[in-house]
DNA sequence: GCGGATCAC
DNA sequence: TATGGTGATCCGC
């Protein structure tokens, strides 16, 4: 990890100012990340936006110091303990290790540029972004070679890429073309799990035993009625289980699909080189937090430095990341899941006018009440 | 139990 | 000019 008040940021202040669109995304691997560092910061710095988060980047560095000062203490004792802790739970997760369900990850392709592009065929081949000059939903591959990617806002976005073409959000639109894909998840999966309009989860261990054929084969059949049924493109994964199959499917996007067999060998290789940051649940903030810590950067030395994890983290988040060092997730088939909350939220610029502010909290509580 | 932080999309 | 909205979970107090 490196220090942030150091001289080199000095020199090169945007540097300083990197935690944002760091993390790889598809389509992004030829990226000028110099570049595009340098304008978001020169876009940046001076607004209300960027002082808060470089308030909260000094925060996490304050964290992160006071977790190894209590790393640094830990006598040797303690450590002997720990690691004790860390092999006793490492045996009782593996223990736990299900082999025998095969799951699918599907992820859409740029999933609302796309459809965009299928209604406005114009657009085809031109760097294109769904949303406005104030956020980005979603950006196309052509848009992507320039660094513009989902949660940059559109501003920014038009100084990398000066000719992209802005297209608004139609949900509704979106919502429809997500049906159709759901029709053809149904027939692999009658119970498939929706992550969102544009990805789901399958277990496809009943299908692929019926029809005596492979994970892949059944991927790269879906793949195909998908692209039948609405013209879009998808990628796939295919794993022991869901946390697998996820990352899976992020490693021949687009249009693409990765299969890991459920072998125990070839789930620890894969796991072992696999940057944490692939893993969902694993953030900006995580990442940082394992690697300034403790130096942790795959998903291997989550289980060579076990006892450190256990010494600092609560019990669920040492057995998280312990877990993700064993390649372990999710396999059962959960049943209805119900809301727990309902919440409304509106940015806005600042005012100190007290009336404003309550006419705007009247509205958002309108709104509240309209959507229950 | 609550509010803030983190995370995913 | 300008950096989102919804829902879930975890942690510290």
């Amino acid at each position: 990890m490196e220090d942030s008040g150091s001289a080199s940021d000095n020199q090169r202040p945007w540097q300083s100012y990197h935690t944002v669109y760091t993390n790889a995304k598809a389509g992004m691997e030829g990226v000028d990340k110099e570049k595009v560092q340098r304008v978001v910061y020169e876009m940046s710095k001076g607004s209300k936006y960027f002082e808060n988060e470089e308030r909260k980047e000094a925060f996490i560095r304050q964290k992160i110091e006071h977790m190894r000062a209590r790393a640094a203490k830990l006598s040797a004792a303690d450590l002997s303990h720990y690691q004790k802790v860390a092999d006793k739970r490492i045996l009782e997760l593996e223990a736990t290790r299900e082999l025998s369900r095969i799951w699918l990850h599907v992820d859409m392709d740029a999933f609302y540029a796309a459809v965009e592009t299928l209604s406005n065929p114009s657009l085809k081949g031109k760097p294109m972004a769904v949303g406005s000059m104030s956020m980005l939903s979603t950006a196309n591959y052509e848009a992507r070679k320039f660094g513009v990617r989902a949660a940059m806002p559109g501003f920014i976005a038009r100084k990398l890429c000066p000719d992209l073409i802005f297209v608004p959000t139609d949900f509704k639109k979106y919502t429809y073309y997500s049906g159709l894909t759901r029709e053809v998840f149904r027939n692999y999966d009658p119970n498939f799990m929706a992550a969102s309009l544009d990805e789901a989860y399958l277990d496809i261990t009943k299908v692929c035993k019926e029809r005596g054929v492979t994970g892949g084969e059944i991927a790269e059949e879906l793949r195909s009625r998908v692209h039948e049924e609405t013209g879009l493109t998808c990628s796939a994964g295919v794993a022991p289980n869901r946390l697998l199959a996820k990352v899976c499917s992020d490693i021949n996007k687009p249009n693409g699909q990765f299969v890991l067999p459920n072998d125990r060998m070839a789930v620890m290789t894969f796991i072992a080189s696999l940057p944490i940051r692939k893993i969902g649940g694993i953030g900006k903030v995580t990442e940082n937090i394992l690697k300034g810590v403790l130096g942790i950067s795959t998903c291997e030395e989550m289980l060579q430095k076990g006892s450190f994890l256990c010494a600092l983290f609560s019990r669920s988040s040492a057995d998280f990341f312990l877990s993700v060092g064993l390649g372990l997730g999710g396999t059962d088939t959960p049943v209805a899941r119900f809301r727990k909350s309902i919440s409304s939220e509106r940015t806005f610029s600042a005012t100190e006018d007290a009336a404003s502010l309550y006419q705007k909290l009247a509205d958002i509580a309108e709104m509240l009440s309209t959507d229950m």
